[in-house]
RNA sequence: UCCUCAGUAGCUCAAUGGCAGAGCAUCCGGCUGUUAACCGGAGGGUUGUAGGUUCGAGUCCUACCUGAGGAGCCA
């Protein structure tokens, strides 16, 4: 009977077959034990001599690293085994060798590695990173699906840069067009909220900033919830109850995954509502008492958020932004219009912004007038402000970064190891 | 775009300005409980590129190329 390995422990005592790839072989004279992945976990399986037959012994002791079989045996606990379980072979079929295969067991450096990305997602690591990916992707979609919220998706596809066009990736569209890759579905999603409600999307985002550090790609992707009827304060609620949730998915179904990441799940379970909330005041006051140099009206540097994060025990909600640091949509504090309903979420441990979100002009004569003091091209705009024409009501919402997400759960020093195929300012292959 | 660091065997790295080496991988041999197994043997090099200094350069100098980390910018 074909069995996966992580459904194993079903099946002891029982005869099973296994199909797979030889992740790593040791031998003695008269015994191997093949390390055998199936894409689901790892099983150390054990052939004698006494066994199998004289030829299969034989080849058992030439497979290479990554050959292709297919292994029958008997599921057998054994403590000593790091799953729990091995398989006694009986008989072993070889689908295709794999000669020269370039991932040794031994270290290799980020380039060698990263240029054979298709072959590094082979390893146990990686696996566990992409598996935890896979139950952070799903989280998110479960909780929105089951609060209610729609799925409406924004294109790819844009005419014109909302934001600037510095950091787009312009395509070519047909003849004489030029589009722009989206850099957030933002503007579309207060739209769909418009029309129904409660909607997120969920998709590819791309920022064509030459930057290079561990927190960024130029493709990433990003989950946008918005909703109507909606202020800063159910935005904040609504972020950390997702951040809340989604930490806790991993906790509870990817325990395996984070065990082989060593990660300290220990931080992890903390993150539960509420989170603190600071405002940029208090923000900027603490930088000052740490002797950082911040001056009140700049952006959070990277130095600025870890520090600011190692003052909690979970993620903190930073609200009230300059107006002028924040995008031309942004609504300004009716108290206080130098200061915007705008809100970040930083993540503990150094691992920075993971959402960014806030409450947008809803009056028609602001969201004109930013338009014009940003020198953006109003006719580019019109449908946009057609959403404070036709009943504009107050809306908020926010985007939560999943690759910065993973790696934080993951504990990972890059978002690069996030995401199957990476795609860097000086990363394109594979 | 700027700053810092790195580039030597297929991979990861050593080598005081003086014979270019080790571990892993590959191939051969040994070993019945290995956990990145271990033990013995073999093959494997235009030291990123181009110049320069020197009796002599992997090592020092200059430029360039490639990559990494960080800054700015961002999720």
């Amino acid at each position: 009977m074909n069995v996966y390995i992580e459904n194993i422990a079903a099946h002891e005592g029982q005869e099973v077959t296994i199909r797979g790839w030889l992740h790593n072989r040791r031998s003695s004279g008269k015994i191997h034990f093949l390390t055998v992945r199936d894409g689901t976990g790892f099983i150390q399986a054990v052939m004698s001599k006494a066994g199998v037959s004289p030829e299969t012994f034989q080849q058992a002791d030439h497979l290479s690293q990554e050959t292709s079989l297919v292994l029958t045996g008997t599921a057998r606990a054994d403590s000593r085994a790091p799953g729990g379980f091995e398989l006694d072979v009986k008989s072993l079929e070889v689908v295709a060798p794999a000669h020269e295969y370039p991932l040794t067991p031994k270290e290799h450096g980020v380039d060698y590695l990263m240029d054979r990305r298709h072959l590094w997602i082979r390893t146990e690591r990686q696996h566990a990173v992409l598996r935890v990916r896979h139950e952070v992707v799903n989280a998110i979609r479960d909780f929105f699906n089951s609060r209610g919220f729609i799925l409406a998706d924004t294109p790819i596809f844009t005419p014109s840069a909302c934001e600037g066009t510095t950091t787009l990736f312009p395509v070519q569209y047909f003849d004489d067009t030029t589009a722009y890759l989206t850099q957030s579905g933002q503007l579309y999603n207060e739209a769909n909220a418009m029309a129904l409600g409660r909607v997120y999307c969920f998709g590819p985002t791309f920022r064509a900033e030459k930057s290079k550090t561990r927190r960024h790609l130029t493709e990433f992707w990003m989950v946008e919830p918005e909703m109507a009827y909606a202020t800063l304060d159910d935005v904040m609620t609504l972020g950390e109850e997702l951040v809340s949730y989604v930490v806790g998915r991993a906790l509870e179904r990817r325990a395996r995954e984070l065990n082989v990441l060593q990660r300290d799940t220990a931080k992890l379970e903390r993150v539960r509502p509420p989170f603190p909330r600071v405002s940029y005041d208090e923000a900027a006051r603490i930088l000052k008492d740490k002797g950082l140099p911040f001056e009140w009206g700049g952006d959070l540097g990277g130095t600025d958020e870890t520090v600011l994060s190692e003052q909690f025990d979970r993620p903190v909600a930073v609200y009230g932004y300059p107006s002028a640091i924040k995008a031309f949509y942004m609504k300004p504090d009716p108290n206080r219009p130098d200061v915007s309903l705008s809100v970040d979420v930083l993540a503990p441990e150094g691992y920075g912004e993971i959402i960014g979100g806030g409450q947008r002009i809803d009056d028609y004569d602001l969201l004109l007038q930013r338009i014009k003091e940003h020198n953006l091209p109003q006719e580019a705009f019109e449908w946009y402000l057609d959403l404070r024409r036709y009943g504009s009501v107050p809306h908020a919402g926010f985007g939560m970064g999943v690759e910065r997400v993973v790696s934080w759960i993951c504990g990972l020093e890059h978002v690069r190891e996030t995401i199957p195929y990476p795609r860097m300012l000086y990363r394109l292959y594979p």
